[in-house]
DNA sequence: CAAGCGTTTTAGACGCGGCTAAAACTCTTT
DNA sequence: AAAGAGTTTTAGCCGCGTCTAAAACGCTTG
């Protein structure tokens, strides 16, 4: 079978290829998000290299190949229909779903992937927001911003939340800023780039490091 | 954590030293049972003792400690548990919930089992008959008689069926033996042990492979 | 353009969990 | 009591996935 660490490098370097799809993964990179040394992450390259499921480059990082982006969106797509599970049918807290899933996602039977599915009537995202692929691999790509980019005045939906920035999670649900809450940008300081919001009858101030983790979508029709 | 090897050699042990309370478990019967060799398993038995989980002596087979007596149950109780899950929440065949279970055993952690629990309404059995063990890893032990054992005459409610003996699933779905139908046996062959049972208005000659593999309940008080 | 610094790779080690082949043991059988 | 058969252990090997320490690389900067 597959081999739980190969699945944790393959959806980690999978997740980092999105953030930015330009350039190939770096070792330190894969390494830190992984909590390994640089060099374990170098044998890992040489392994899934060598079975052509990426391209590595000495000093040059890697990228998936067709056949380890395959894999790379099983594992994603396990993990993140299971949160779902987690969360919808256990009423497992949305802060502890992600950490559990990273367990489960490897010993997940596609069978039962499948049928969780179909129990959780084909959700279209995570309850953190992120896209769940369908068993193609196929996912839905929704035009989202970040909090961060969004024009003043315009009220918005919460459509996604980075759940992998630590303590984040509680934060934003103290806030009531949950994926499905609306806000609308009532302000932006250039000096230090916090935000401030208007969500549920209150305003709030939100640092970079928030505004950075927050995806919105419109509420109307853009025009 | 835990390691899958070290779980699945824990929870066969217990397994075995079920079936023959009486002795140590042997080097071969746990290759066997785990499909590997002997020189193998006395490699884990050897890692298992330094950590004290079983009793190892040389060429004397092994005990479960009782710090290795509560890990395998809490295997065992995350088995069944998940296999009970698999048929009655997501409708898996109960002939392929043996095989899921053995692979999702050692990747749930203890909020989602005890979760899955309550969603069950805490079920006394797996769905072929054997007992969870609950979360302090006490267990249920009924008076279970087997059909190979049972006098004539009788009706019974089948109970328990073995879930390893291979193809015996599909064969007891076939008959309708499922564990809480009814049967009644009406005959036994001295010479090569089959019996016979009449079963939802049908006669049935069971041999000996299929008659120590099932356990039966009184109906009625017994006097 | 050479130095220096951060990143990456190599070298060498370790524990796990598997294997084969050979040696050691135990138990039965003559 | 010795032989033989079957079981178990040892010895030696391998790949995985991790580590540390040292070497190699490459990019920026004086
Ligand atoms: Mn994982
Ligand atoms: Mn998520
Ligand atoms: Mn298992
Ligand atoms: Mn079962």
């Amino acid at each position: 079978m597959s081999g739980l660490a190969r699945e944790d490098y393959l959806a980690d370097i999978y997740r980092l290829q999105c953030e930015r799809p330009k350039d190939p993964v770096s070792t330190g990179s894969v390494a830190d998000r992984r909590g390994v040394t640089a060099a374990s992450a170098t044998a890992m390259f040489k392994r899934l290299a060598r079975d052509h499921l990426i391209v590595y480059r000495n000093y040059g990082g890697v990228t998936l190949t067709p056949e380890g982006e395959d894999l790379a969106l099983g594992v994603v797509r396990r993990h993140r229909l299971v949160e779902r599970f987690l969360a919808d049918v256990l009423h497992i807290p949305w802060q502890q779903v992600d950490a559990y899933a990273d367990q489960m996602e490897h010993a997940l039977p596609d069978e039962v992937v499948d049928r969780m599915e179909a129990l959780l009537e084909n959700p279209y995202t995570c309850p953190h927001g992120y896209p769940i692929p369908d068993k193609h691999g196929h996912l839905a790509q929704p035009h989202l911003v970040l909090l961060r980019d969004l024009p003043l005045g315009e009220t918005v939906r919460v459509a996604r939340v980075n759940e992998r920035v630590p303590g984040l999670l509680p934060y934003i649900e103290e806030l009531g800023l949950m994926p499905g809450s609306l806000l609308r940008l009532t302000g932006r300081n250039p000096i230090d780039l916090n935000v401030t919001i208007e969500a549920g009858g209150q305003e709030h101030i939100l640092g970079l490091r928030v505004s950075e983790a927050l995806w919105v979508e419109p509420t109307e029709a853009k025009g």
